[in-house]
DNA sequence: AAATGGTTTAACCAATTGGTCAATTCTTTC
DNA sequence: GAAAGAATTGACCAATTGGTTAAACCATTT
């Protein structure tokens, strides 16, 4: 592991647990086991850093589903699909999505500069529009329907000490409940969205 | 206004948008257009400032829809009910969410010392447990509908950057969208949970 | 082994941080 | 209107912040 890429690693644990402000260079270099004069040699001010880890950060989150929802897929197992997908990714990094989602709050320019996103998945807004002329699911539009997915996989973590906190659970019995949450956000999502056949 | 009121005000907005590591008093100071020893004179340290706000932004999201969940309602409606009852609250104030979130997520004791919340609501959990037996809805706990309700709520305005991104649409369009959803979030919800009647 | 060029460090700097304090202003009480 | 007490301020402080720099270290090439 070269120096840049423990400095990476670093970087990465110190941002992702206090933000941006909290951070310190200092506290970086510590967890890096480096010189706080290295992190400016190899990567410039505090803010070039940041942004890289953000810029990795979310690109480790979004795109991926994007892929799965511009898959060929019918929509009901693409849902399906991009949820087991999203959920899995985010168990393996579960403060991924809350500092993405802040960072991005207070740095919103960030978006419009670095992200190549631009609009949902074509064939995914394409099936919607599909399947709600057919009347296959309840009148919704893409942009529902992602707030729909993405709620329902990032709520749990991101406010996992008030949700732990009133129900009760330990952290075993709470990693249990975010196993078998993947199969209650499908139920709910497909459920909710598609009309029974009759 | 009293002054302390104002400063309280001021220390709203400034930790609101910037959490507690990235404002600063002189910031409030300036925001409540006061003398920064002055907010020491009335508040104590930063800390002490702070988890007066947070306490009041945490009491003004959740009391209210716990009082909610705990009527006598039908389940089925209760849902419906809490569901406009907290997107209200949030549109009324979008960056509450967020905040509080957080901030309790890089401050977890705070749950433990401050809030009195401790269960959910048992009337919420007795009707969740009947329904379940009597197979009106999905298999799911407590935990998970309490998930499910806020996740759907709360998602577009903590990623509304991305969303509104995504999306396209202009900040009236996105308002609009706002508007529509909270029939959306409850169709999803209610359709999702409840098993249909044949 | 000397020269070279990239890597790493200790020491340092100006600016900002949260916080204090004595002095001043304002308000209330007598 | 004087005394008293609370409210408000400007000046100040030590600690920490992001960032710089010159010197030291290290590996490679000649």
């Amino acid at each position: 592991m070269t120096t840049k890429e423990r400095i990476l690693q670093g970087a990465h644990d110190v941002f992702q647990r206090n933000g941006f402000s909290g951070a310190t260079m200092q506290a970086i270099a510590e967890k890096s086991g480096v010189n706080k004069a290295l992190l400016h040699y190899h990567f410039g001010t505090k803010s070039d850093l940041f942004h890289a880890i953000l810029q990795q950060s979310f690109s480790q989150l979004l795109p991926a589903v994007f892929m799965a929802l511009n898959s060929e897929m019918p929509l009901r197992n693409k849902l399906q699909n991009v949820v087991e997908l999203y959920l899995g990714t985010i168990i393996k990094n579960p403060e991924l999505p809350l500092f993405v989602i802040s960072e991005l709050q207070r740095n919103p320019s960030f978006i419009r500069k670095q992200i190549k996103l631009r609009a949902f998945p074509p064939r995914f807004v394409q099936q919607v529009k599909d399947a709600t002329t057919r009347g296959e699911i309840i009148r919704a539009e893409p942009a529902d329907i992602m707030a729909d997915l993405m709620g329902l996989c990032i709520l749990p973590f991101v406010a996992r000490p008030i949700l732990q906190h009133l129900s009760g659970k330990s952290n075993a019995q709470y990693k249990e409940f975010l196993q078998h949450r993947v199969q209650h956000v499908c139920d709910v999502l497909v459920g909710g969205l598609f009309h029974v056949q009759r």
